[in-house]
This record gives C-alpha cells, sequence and structure tokens, in this order.
RNA sequence: GGGCGCUUAGCUCAGCUGGCAAGAGCACAUCCCUUACAAGGAUGCGGUCGGGGGUUCGAGUCCCUCAGCGCCCACCA
C-alpha cells in the first residue's frame, strides 16, 4: 500500500524547548484562547476569585508556586467544558505603596497642603522628603503602580497563566473604589458598621490605628520591675510591671476577688509613687493570684488586658502616651505637672522607662533590681515599634454579632486540604472585636462621608452624611456633600470630609464582587457569583478569607465562593520560609530563564495543596527533562506516520494487539484517577500519576511496540500499534496540558487544529478496550526488565543479540505473554523465547556470542 | 495554654478507604554512542517507615502515649 503524499510534516527534525514561550505567548493572546465568554451562564461558568498580589513589592518564588496551582485548575476546568473566569487583579492601594512612592520619589504625604496641578517630582529622591498634598500622592502612587504592574504581567504571561487579560482589575481603580464604598455604605444603613470612640491599637510610626488580624506577637527581652505603691493601711503594697514608665497612667491596682491577701484591701485606695495619685484597689477575676506579687497596675493603656479592666471596672483614663509614641506635654488629671512629669515629658517610651526607672530608685520606690524576663509584645505585623494603644475615633464592622453563622459559613466551604478550617475556626472563635477599617493613612479608598459642623464649628460625628450610590466613588477632601457647596468645606454650620480611607482588606475583602463588576454590571456579576474558587496562602486565612466571607455573608447572604483552595509556603533549603528580608530569595524571571516555564510549574505542581514546599531546582530539571521527553517520544509516535498532517482520524484502525489493549487499560484507569484527583484539587496527584504512567510508557511500552509500529509484522499489526500510539499521545498530551501548557501545545499543533487548551479532557470509557488485559504488559515489561539486566550485567549493548530466553512464572502470567512474543522478542533481540511453568518469575537469558 | 500539620533511603517527597517480601526522583556506582531522546539510555547500591505500647490473620497505613520540628490561635501585668 502506497503512503499518501505528504504535503508537509509538521514534526520538526530536532524538536526544541527553546522559543515555545514567545510563540505560544503570542498565538494565545492572538487567538483569545483564553478569553472569558460572558454569555454563559452560571452553571457553565468556573470562576476564580484570583488573588491580587500586592504591586508594591516584587512577585517571588512563592507567588510563582501558588498562581501555577491555580492555573492548572483553571485548564482543567476549561478542558472539562466550563467557560472559565479568570481574571488577574492588583492590590495597589494601602500601606505597601505608600511607603515604596515615598522611598522611590522622596515625598511624603501633607494632607493639608493644597492640590499642585504642576507639580512633578525631583529626579533623584530628596532628603529631607518634599511634602505634597494628598492628591498630589495618589498621583505618584498610581503612577509608579502601572509601571509595576506591567512587570507583573510580563511575568504571569511568561509563566503561562491562562488569565483572560481583558479582565484585569485593580483595588485602587475608580470600579474597585465604588465597589468599596457602595459596600461600605450599604452596611452602614443595615446599621452593620458603624463608629466608635475607644481604645484601639496604634502603631506610633504609621500613627494609624490596626486592626486584631493585623497583629502579631513578637517576643522581646523586657524586665519585670518591682514597684513599691503606697497601701491604704499605711503598709506598702507592690507590684510587678515590665512597663514602669505608665505609673502616671495608672487609675487603679488590681487583684484576684477570691484572693485572700488583698480582699481586706478592696475598696481601699493606694498612693502611686513619685506622682502621689490615689488610686482605688479593685477586684477582678482576670488578675492573677500566682503572676507576681497578685496585684498588677492598670494603666490607660499598657495592654489589651488593661482596656478589658477599665471598660468593666468603669475606671477614669488617664493619658499619657500621645499619637507620635511620646509622653504627652499635659500631664493626666491629678498628675502635677512639676515634678517627675516634667523628667518624663516628650520623651519616647525606651528613655522615659529608663528615666522613671532612675527616679524609682532615688526614690526607694524600686524594690530590688529589674529581672530580665522574655515576653510577647504586640507589633503591627509591618511595623518596627511595640503597639501603642490610643483613644480614638474609627469605623468598625460587626463581626462579633455574626459569630456563629460566620462560623457555619467556614463549615459549609469546602476547604483544600480540609483541615485548614481549623485556622479559620479559631481565628472566628478568637475574635475579640469588631473589624476595624478606618485608617488615618492617604493611598486608599476614602471613608465615602462628611460630617455636618455645628455653629460652633465643632464636628457632628453622628450625622454623617452621605452620598447617593450613583455618585460613586467619592473622595471626601475634595468631593462635596449633596445640599452643600464648595465653600461650605470647614465651615461653621457647613461640612468637613471623613479624612480617613478604608483599610485595605476593607476593599479586598470585595475581590468577587470587584472583578464580578458588582457595582456596574449586574448582568455579569449574576453569571460570575457566587464565584467557584477561591485560591490563597494560609497565612491569610483570617485577613482576606476571613473578611471576604463577612462581606459576602453580610450582603449577599451567601459564601462567596463554594470552595477555598489554600496553598502552602516556599521553603528555602534551610526549611525557613522564603522572605526577601532574609536575601535568600531567588527571582522568578531568573528561574524561567534558567529552566524554562514548563519546568518551574512542573516544580510547583509537585507541591502538595497547603503544604509548605522546599525550593528545589533539582525538581526544575526533572521538569524540563519531562518536558523534552514529551517532544522527542512525540516525534517518534508522529513523525514516521504517513498521514500526518491530515485530520486525527488519519489513524482509523482498530486496536487488534493485546498489548496495546493492555496498555490502554492502563491509560483509562489513569485519566480516571487524574481527573478524580483534579476534582478535588490535587493537582499534584494528577500530575505524578500522569508522569509516572508517561515513563513507563516510554520506557516500556514503546520499546515493546517499536518494532512492530514499523510494520516488521505486518500492516494489521502496524496499525493497531500506531492507532494505540496516537490515541494514548492525544490523551498524555491533555493530560499533561494544564501542568505544562507549552510543549503539550507544541506538540499538539504538530498533528491536531486548534489549541489543545480548549481540547476536550480525556475520557477514560472512549479508551477501555472490551477485551484489555493488563497484565500482558506487567508481563512484557518484567520479561524486557530481565533481558536488559543480563545484557547490563555483561556488559554488553543493548543492541546485543539474545540467543535464547527462558521465563518461569506462573501459568496465568505465561498465557499472557504469550500474546506478546513477537513483541517482545522484537524489543529485546530475543532467537529463541521458552517458557515453563513456575511458582515464582524469573528469566535466565543467554548472549549470542 | 489550646489547636493543626509534619517526622518514610544522603536529599526532596509519594504511599488515598490497613495486604508492602517498603516506592519515585535527585545524588551515588557500573555499564551502553540503541535510527524518539547523549543537556541521553540500561542496571544497581541504599530504609528495622521518629521512640514505646495496643487493635488485627496482617500496620508506614487505625488507636493510645512520648519526643522533635513547623504553623495557627490565645486577655503573655
Amino acid at each position: 500500500m502506497p503512503a499518501p503524499e505528504v504535503p508537509e510534516n509538521r514534526v520538526p527534525e530536532k524538536p526544541r524547548l527553546e522559543g515555545l514561550e514567545e510563540k505560544w505567548g503570542a498565538r494565545w493572546e492572538a487567538d483569545g484562547t483564553y478569553r472569558f465568554d460572558r454569555s454563559k451562564s452560571r452553571s457553565e461558568i468556573y470562576a476564580i476569585d484570583t488573588p491580587p498580589p500586592t504591586v508594591s513589592g516584587s512577585l517571588h518564588v512563592g507567588h510563582v508556586f501558588s498562581y501555577t496551582h491555580t492555573d492548572t485548575v483553571a485548564r482543567f476546568r476549561r478542558m472539562r467544558g466550563r467557560e472559565v473566569f479568570y481574571p488577574m487583579g492588583w492590590d495597589d492601594n494601602g500601606l505597601p505603596t505608600e511607603r515604596r512612592v515615598q522611598n522611590y520619589f522622596g515625598v511624603r504625604c501633607d494632607p493639608a497642603l493644597p492640590y499642585d496641578p504642576g507639580f512633578t517630582p525631583p529626579d533623584t529622591p530628596p532628603s529631607p522628603p518634599v511634602a505634597v498634598s494628598r492628591p498630589n500622592f495618589v498621583e505618584l502612587c498610581l503612577r509608579l503602580t502601572v509601571e509595576d504592574e506591567k512587570s507583573f504581567e510580563e511575568l504571569w504571561r511568561r509563566l503561562g497563566l491562562s488569565v483572560d487579560w481583558g479582565m484585569t482589575y485593580t483595588t485602587i481603580a475608580p470600579e474597585a473604589q465604588r465597589a468599596s464604598q457602595r459596600g461600605f455604605l450599604r452596611l452602614l444603613a443595615k446599621g452593620e458598621a458603624y463608629q466608635s470612640v475607644a481604645p484601639t491599637l496604634w502603631d506610633v510610626d504609621f500613627q494609624t490605628a490596626i486592626a486584631q488580624a493585623e497583629l502579631e506577637d513578637r517576643e522581646l527581652t523586657g524586665a519585670y520591675h518591682r514597684i513599691r505603691f503606697g497601701g491604704p493601711d499605711g503598709a506598702a503594697m507592690e507590684i510587678d510591671t515590665t512597663r514602669p514608665e505608665l505609673i502616671p497612667a495608672c487609675v487603679a491596682l488590681v487583684a484576684h476577688p477570691d484572693d485572700e491577701r488583698y480582699k481586706p484591701l478592696f475598696g481601699s485606695e493606694a498612693t502611686t509613687p513619685l506622682f502621689g495619685v490615689r488610686v482605688p484597689v479593685v477586684a477582678h477575676p482576670l488578675a492573677e493570684p500566682e503572676k507576681g506579687t497578685g496585684v498588677a497596675m492598670i494603666c490607660t493603656f499598657g495592654d489589651v488586658t488593661d482596656v478589658t479592666w477599665w471598660r468593666e471596672l468603669k475606671l477614669p483614663v488617664r493619658t499619657i502616651v500621645g499619637r507620635d509614641g511620646r509622653i504627652l506635654a499635659e500631664p493626666p488629671d491629678g498628675v502635677s505637672p512639676s515634678g517627675a512629669w516634667q523628667e518624663l515629658t516628650g520623651r519616647k517610651m525606651e528613655p522615659a522607662r529608663t528615666r522613671i526607672v532612675e527616679l524609682l530608685r532615688d526614690s526607694g520606690d524600686l524594690v530590688g533590681e529589674p529581672r530580665p524576663v522574655k515576653h510577647a509584645v504586640k507589633f503591627y505585623e509591618r511595623g518596627t515599634k511595640p503597639l501603642e494603644i490610643v483613644t480614638s475615633r474609627q469605623w468598625f464592622i460587626r463581626t462579633l454579632d455574626h459569630r456563629e453563622a460566620l462560623l457555619a459559613r467556614g463549615r459549609e466551604l469546602r476547604w483544600h486540604p480540609p483541615y485548614m478550617r481549623a485556622r479559620y475556626e479559631s481565628w472566628v472563635t478568637g475574635l475579640n472585636s469588631d473589624w476595624l477599617i478606618s485608617r488615618q493613612r492617604f493611598f486608599g479608598v476614602p471613608v465615602p462621608l462628611w460630617y455636618r459642623l455645628g455653629d460652633d464649628g465643632s464636628v457632628l460625628y453622628e450625622e454623617p452624611l452621605v452620598p447617593d450610590e450613583s455618585r460613586l466613588p467619592v473622595d471626601p477632601s475634595t468631593d462635596v456633600p449633596e445640599g452643600f457647596t464648595a465653600d461650605q468645606r470647614d465651615q461653621p454650620g457647613g461640612f468637613t470630609g471623613e479624612p480617613d480611607v478604608m483599610d485595605t482588606w476593607a476593599t479586598s475583602s470585595l475581590t468577587p464582587q470587584i472583578a464580578g463588576r458588582w457595582a456596574d454590571d449586574p448582568d455579569l456579576f449574576r453569571r460570575v457569583f457566587p464565584m467557584d474558587v477561591r485560591p490563597q496562602a494560609h497565612e491569610i486565612i483570617r485577613t482576606w478569607l476571613f473578611s471576604t466571607v463577612v462581606r459576602s455573608h453580610l450582603e449577599h447572604g451567601s459564601l462567596p465562593w463554594s470552595d477555598a483552595a489554600i496553598s502552602g509556603w516556599v521553603l528555602d533549603p534551610d526549611r525557613k520560609k522564603m522572605s526577601k528580608s532574609k536575601g535568600n530569595v531567588v527571582t522568578p524571571i531568573g528561574l524561567l530563564d534558567q529552566h524554562g516555564a514548563d519546568a518551574v510549574r512542573y516544580w510547583a505542581a509537585s507541591g502538595r495543596p497547603g503544604v509548605d514546599t522546599a525550593f528545589d531546582d533539582g525538581q526544575m530539571k526533572v521538569g524540563r527533562r519531562l518536558a523534552i521527553k514529551i517532544l522527542n517520544a512525540s516525534k517518534f509516535v508522529l513523525s514516521r506516520l504517513s498521514l500526518l498532517p491530515a485530520a486525527p482520524d488519519a489513524f482509523e484502525g482498530n486496536v487488534t494487539a493485546a498489548l496495546d489493549k493492555a496498555m490502554l487499560a492502563g491509560l483509562a484507569s489513569l485519566v480516571e484517577e487524574a481527573t478524580t484527583a483534579f476534582e478535588g484539587y490535587d493537582y499534584a496527584r494528577a500530575l505524578e500519576r500522569t508522569e509516572t504512567f508517561f515513563w513507563s510508557f516510554c520506557d516500556d511500552y514503546l520499546e515493546l511496540v517499536k518494532g512492530r509500529a514499523y510494520g516488521g509484522q505486518g500492516d494489521e499489526a502496524a496499525a493497531s500499534a500506531n492507532r494505540a500510539l496516537t490515541l494514548a499521545l492525544s490523551t498524555m498530551l491533555r493530560l499533561f496540558a494544564p501542568f505544562l501548557p507549552f510543549v503539550t501545545e507544541e506538540v499538539w499543533s504538530w498533528w491536531k487544529e486548534g489549541s489543545v487548551h480548549r481540547a476536550a479532557w480525556p475520557d477514560g470509557d472512549e479508551l477501555r478496550q472490551p477485551d484489555a488485559d493488563p497484565l500482558v504488559l506487567d508481563v512484557a515489561s518484567a520479561v524486557l526488565g530481565e533481558v536488559r539486566k543480563a545484557k547490563t550485567v555483561a556488559q554488553a549493548s543493548m543492541r546485543a543479540d539474545v540467543a535464547r530466553a527462558v521465563v518461569r512464572d506462573t501459568p496465568e502470567r505465561i498465557a499472557a505473554l504469550m500474546s506478546v512474543v513477537s513483541d517482545l522478542c522484537d524489543a529485546g533481540r530475543i532467537t529463541e523465547l521458552v517458557t515453563r511453568e513456575a511458582e515464582t518469575f524469573s528469566v535466565e537469558v543467554t548472549l549470542a556470542q
């Protein structure tokens, strides 16, 4: 049978990985391969709530790791026939951007300054920094983030993320601000957002309030100071404290109600050393008799326990710490401005502590010497100084009232891996305050409110002026509330703008609403919400995941998504989390240059869901080798086939050989296993199984079938082999496509029309042959292995001829072996194959001379 | 203080509902230029599955307990 004319053989002579990323990246963009079709209905769509990376920093290996995980799932779902809604977002509002802009341009924001339309930043950052208005500052933030976002997009394209780049959002853009402000106003209308003047955690460097979710504990070395107070009965009362500088802020001494030592003193008064202020001795169950002397001083405010005591015992306030972290100029009520106060005022905490210890030692009120102690101190996670507690007016969203409902939402959500839910549970269970969303910062979404001013110029906070939703987004510092004119700003009887912005989480908690264009495109929103999956890292369960659940629960009465896929961290080889500060970060673009995108993705996809994974460039080399192997094996399968460029059915023919059927049966099981794994978000298992199958396919099946495929056993036998080979290749390419999008697309293009990434995910049922016996391939592989071993032991080439091979095995396996004798003899170059029944398997090999 | 996870070859890890005379890759050793692949291929060396106890015909796999590591949470004067 003469081979038909081949118009063009698309299999390259020497397949290479080089150039595939540029080639296919451009093609996917031109063809709109990953473009989202918004005409599809909710049930046809698979919607992903992509984490928007913080653009004021750089993408690191950890990002590459976790975004690859999501991309494999997106590609799987797309091939399964879902229309995948997979936008990218950039988180560009908030403190990180402010800090970067300050350093990059050498500016600082002064909200009191007027806007300067002609402002251009100096060429080199000046020191000290130039003060600029808030609108000027915001302009600079926008200018810098646009640049960052370009480079981020470039990296993601190199990595091969299958996002629709036409749907990108940013958290500072007007659309995001509109969604964020709308969400806030609706909570305000429902009474779920409220303002309160209360002691809150305060960062003295950033000079802003901090939410519970942004706290972290750090171990510091401090010292217990035993301090003598004047007791009510004339005797001394001693307390232990790590913060003696707060003595002037002391408002009471406290002991446990059942503490017999102090029971008689409750209700009487003690006197503070140095300041001579009389403070009550009170009882509260939080005081621990075993700790120190059993008596503690309550200050306003040294820590959150002080706040609890102060609130529950209705104590007065003696504020001594200012918002800049220094001791105030004016002493609190009852403290004399002369004497010890003069020694402390204006000092920061550390110097104040040093000084007051000297004073106490001089006055004889320090008992013994300070005893060093290691203790946990609360910090803002981005901060460098311990947090103080400052009384201020702040905005909150109610969470405590909804604790049970939020726990129920956590149980409704499907977690991958499931044990990650424990982190959510412990966070929600441990909530101790509502969600503080206002920040005294500049580059963020403004709290969209104004306040009426009284005739005396006082701010009437109780009467916020609310903009109509149609006006959003508004900036209260420049926009004017309905019914007022600009010249009434900050005038008695006029209005004033709310100066605060919302915390970045208050906006990013709405990523499903922002990406789905809740405020601007209700039709789209209905098609994508609630979404299918939130992929994210475990460290931000208490912030991003939690806050998103809160917003969706309060606004829509539902979960924001049905599944949460939690990824782990990348650890450096010393098992520490990779981070910039440790100086062990490898740049992602360098990795892609060195190993190639498919190889890097292979490493990433090998990391189990939720599991912290070691950075391992050995794995990337393995991934690269796998990609090369796919090129070469594909070339073998396709290159000699005469009908190559024609349609897939050019390889029509029946699979008749037992060996081919056995291989396809194994492949069918693989497809089912990979599908199940992917549906449970276990991409790593899908990859591992596919890879294992592929290597044994190459090592054993390909070797066994080679001679027959070339026509060594006649046309019909060759047809079976070639049919099975192409079927297997087509299947494996699709199984690998989510992981290795570039190399699979390349091979696909050699013989198929369209993108492999829009091809249908394989179906195990279509591969399975009715009378397949998997044993055939197993036995043949085992015998082939023994023959190879014999050749290796004899230090002979694999081409060496085998004069005679005696296979001993069970009758069942011998029967299976009989159906592949010709293939086996071809592959092993065996002249004579003899079988003997035996209990255990063995092969006796005699090489030809 | 409470909780979660991990502990399997030198290294990085699989091992899902108990059947494994314990697996992969890397590294290492020996051999092989074989027409898919020498930036390859073949073969091999290497582990009493953290310790102890229990359930079971049978445990890396289930239960108890101890230890180490990591993380999450906690009102840590």
